[in-house]
DNA sequence: CTAGGGTTAG
């Protein structure tokens, strides 16, 4: 087995062969056995034998000079005719190693024939932000402003990271410095700022520079949406419908985005009354509310389970002769499947939204998928997965497989459970998340399978996925009990030495 | 640079 591949994120089933225990189904250990290599989705096959050959180049601990020498040196790569796409998809996959994303950006800038798009640079600044490499991120935009190459992206991005961090201060400089970059002081340039400040809940300090640039920079009907958003978001409801005011007397009227914000407030705040109070008044006014206003409001009414009061308002929009698009027929679908009404969801999906034109997603199938095993009809679940993978319209991902194994478990299928793991890792390409590991964990402890839990456990931790804590009791106590002492040892270590995540609620 | 799902889980 090469390094190649046990480096290749999702190999959980891989891993596992040292430790399947006898007790387990012999199906399930054949099925472990058998999995293949899996490669990144949506690459040709040259771009692909690339990717391995870098990927399996990167090592875990190097430095970006490291990383470069070793990419440099490597006959292989030395032949590649890189696209911009390559470089893309290469700066994402190494967007939490900030040493071997610039390793390979400096590396694919030595290539012959190769220049840079902007968004490469603005991807390395934005991985460099991420990991608050402060100093590096300066001197590497210090760099691109040399050559002229910074734009108000790299600056989204750079504002973006600071404020993300709570260094919103540096994102105040970097807009005052704009015109070093060679960029305006303007009104799109100030609402990024204010948008960064606001989206960070720093609304306040966002008021005050507004105030401060009002006489040199006009506001625009974004701005006062910015601001509703930010009032909004620090559930201060008074000052977003003071805002609206304070946006007419500037000549701006207020649009739907402008309502829909402050309804998704009162929707967080369970005050429907005055959300239906401001449907009302933007069908007065000349602002009718949109899907997206319509699917804000459903999708609350379903947080609190009043699934009838989702589907009036369904219909209610409908009468309105709004147009309906895919999000909006997701909800109504999901909604419907909680009702427990199956052939009125099934309606929607294989007759209206074809008729109106709304494009299935994968979202639209996993809920389908996921009502039929919640109504314990798997084998339409089933179906529906094959059809899926058959359509070419969209592919799985972790949350249709969900449901699935789910049900597997409830049935006390085990096998099955192998099954499905195997085909999202090697038919489908896709990696675990912490939600599934965790669900997996605690399912297959309840199973009495904790040998294989703890498999999951380890390859979670390898793949740097910080467990719960309690996911981390429980498959202790389970261990424990099974006698198995290295595991339990193992598992205390981890408890004491990882930053563990609070358990939710 | 402005608005929207979900989930496996008591």
């Amino acid at each position: 087995m090469s390094l190649l591949i046990q480096k290749r994120i999702g190999n959980t089933l891989l891993r596992l062969k040292p430790w399947v225990p006898t007790s387990l189904p012999t199906t399930v250990i054949k099925n472990l056995s058998t999995v293949s290599e899996q490669l990144p989705e949506a690459l040709d096959e040259s771009s692909q034998e690339i990717w391995n050959v870098i990927v399996g180049r990167v090592g875990d601990r190097d430095s970006e000079d490291e990383v470069f020498d070793r990419l440099s040196n490597d006959e292989a790569c030395n032949r590649v005719h890189l696209s911009d796409g390559l470089v893309h998809k290469l700066l994402h996959r190494f967007r939490d190693d900030w040493k071997s994303a610039l390793g390979v950006l400096k590396w694919a800038e030595s290539c012959r024939g190769h220049r840079h798009s902007n968004d490469s640079f603005d991807m390395a600044v934005d991985i460099l932000g991420k990991a608050k490499k402060w100093d590096r991120m300066k001197e590497f935009v210090e760099r691109l402003r040399g050559d002229q190459l910074v734009t108000l992206n790299t600056i989204a991005k750079i504002m973006r990271r600071f404020a993300g961090a709570g260094e919103w201060e540096e994102a105040v400089a970097i807009f005052d410095k704009l015109g070093e970059f060679g960029l305006d002081k303007n009104t799109e340039s100030m609402n990024l700022l204010l948008d960064t400040l606001c989206k960070e809940k720093r609304v306040e300090q966002a008021r005050v520079i507004l105030l401060e640039l009002k006489s040199h920079i006009t506001p625009n009907a974004h701005t006062f949406n910015i601001f509703i958003h930010g009032w909004c978001k620090a559930n201060r409801v008074e000052e977003a419908l003071w805002t609206i005011q304070e946006m007419k007397g500037h000549g701006f009227r207020p649009c739907v985005i402008s309502y829909t914000t402050i309804i998704r407030c009162y929707c967080q705040q369970s005050e429907f009354v005055k959300v239906y109070e401001m449907l009302s008044e933007m069908e007065a006014n000349g602002s009718p509310p949109n899907s997206i206003t319509y699917t804000t409001i459903m999708a609350s009414l379903n947080a609190q389970k009043e699934f009838e009061e989702a589907l009036r308002v369904a219909t209610r929009m409908k009468r309105s002769g709004c147009q309906p698009d895919t999000l909006f027929y997701n909800c109504l679908i999901h909604t419907l499947a909680r009702a427990g009404r199956l052939e009125e969801a099934e309606r929607v999906f294989r007759v209206e939204m074809p008729e109106l034109g709304a494009s299935i997603n994968t979202s639209t199938y996993n809920s389908m998928i996921a009502m039929y095993c919640h109504h314990d009809e798997e084998h339409k679940a089933i179906e529906l997965l094959k059809e899926m993978e058959s359509s070419k319209l969209c592919n799985p991902d972790v949350h249709t497989y969900h449901p699935l194994l789910k049900s597997c478990f409830k049935r006390g299928d085990v096998v099955e459970v192998g099954k499905l793991l195997k085909e999202m890792v090697t038919k489908h390409h896709l990696s675990l998340d912490e939600s599934t590991y965790t669900f997996l964990i605690q399912r297959l402890c309840r199973a009495n399978i904790c040998e294989w839990a703890y498999c999951l456990f380890e390859e979670m931790i390898s793949q740097d996925i910080t467990p719960r804590h309690r996911t981390c009791l429980l498959l202790l106590e389970e261990v424990k009990k099974k006698n198995m002492h290295e595991s339990a040892e193992r598992i205390e270590h981890i408890m004491k030495t990882v930053k563990l995540t609070a358990p939710v609620k």
